[in-house]
DNA sequence: TTGAATGCAAAAAATTTGCATATTG
DNA sequence: CAATATGCAAATTTTTTGCATTCAA
């Protein structure tokens, strides 16, 4: 029986425990990082400060969102890719259910099934020995409507 | 015959014709910046400015390295991946004959022969209507040594 | 209580821009 | 000669760092 003060897991936990087994604490800051990467599926360190900030409690230190970033990577709840010239973007690990496409006329992200790189990075593991991982893959081309625009 | 002053191609020409069809000119910089990546493979602005400076010649002003690489890139002539966090790192287009394979362990960058990449692409193209540039192809992962450092 | 995390401000990097001057074609 | 590029310096933009203070456990 799950009384008052005995529930399994309180959301949250999870999150906690990753970081307690890690000697890393789980502060209000890095829950309202994870909760604007669960919001946004990927930002870069600079929109998640802005979403962080949309969300009622006060703005954080940039510098907190950086160090934060960095904290629940380590930790595999986090990962980056890079989308942009410039900063990484990041996503929560559990949303890499997808690779990310680039378009480099418009810049918009889109996205196609993870599975349709697995056969792809299998060939790349077997052949290299080399291990792809699919939560950092970024592809860059061009869709359908800039590739028309271009020709 | 060709004779003197009639080769049908001096070095040099094809990319100065590349340049001139686009109203731009063929500077000693922009022919230092490309040499540097012949001999590079692949380098970040800093790397290639670094490069330059060490052929003999003065060194550039960081800006010329920008816009240089800007324009050739423009052209076709070189392309870039983002292989690390920060700057991206520019190859000669002729020279994507692979796909980079970068270790997010030690960030040493392997090579796999980008036919490997063409049936992904394929696959990508065909499902989403979005056609990867597969010189911009830049994979992350782990490579044998790291993976098993890791274990 | 105590070590980890935050906020702030300053420092470092990386990139871009304006403009006078030099060069290419 | 005209228009493009360069070099230089200043301005931006992005990321990192030092440190006193706060807070989680």
């Amino acid at each position: 029986m799950t009384g008052p003060g005995g529930a399994a897991e309180e959301p949250g936990d999870t999150l906690r425990d990753a970081l307690r087994s890690r000697g890393m604490r789980l502060t209000p800051q890095r829950r309202r990082i994870v909760q604007a990467l669960t919001t946004l599926e990927h930002g870069t360190p600079d929109v998640v400060a802005t979403t962080v900030a949309a969300d009622g409690g006060p703005a954080l230190a940039l510098s907190t969102i950086y160090r934060g970033l960095d904290a629940l990577e380590e930790l595999g709840i986090v990962a980056h890719s890079h989308l942009d010239h410039r900063s990484p973007t990041y996503h929560l690990a559990e949303h890499a259910t997808h690779v990310h496409l680039v378009c480099l006329g418009c810049r918009e992200v889109f996205e196609a099934p993870v599975g349709m790189a697995h056969e792809f990075a299998g060939n790349v593991r077997e052949a290299t020995g080399f291990d792809p991982d699919v939560t950092h893959m970024a592809i860059h081309g061009w869709c359908a409507r800039c590739r028309e625009a271009r020709s």
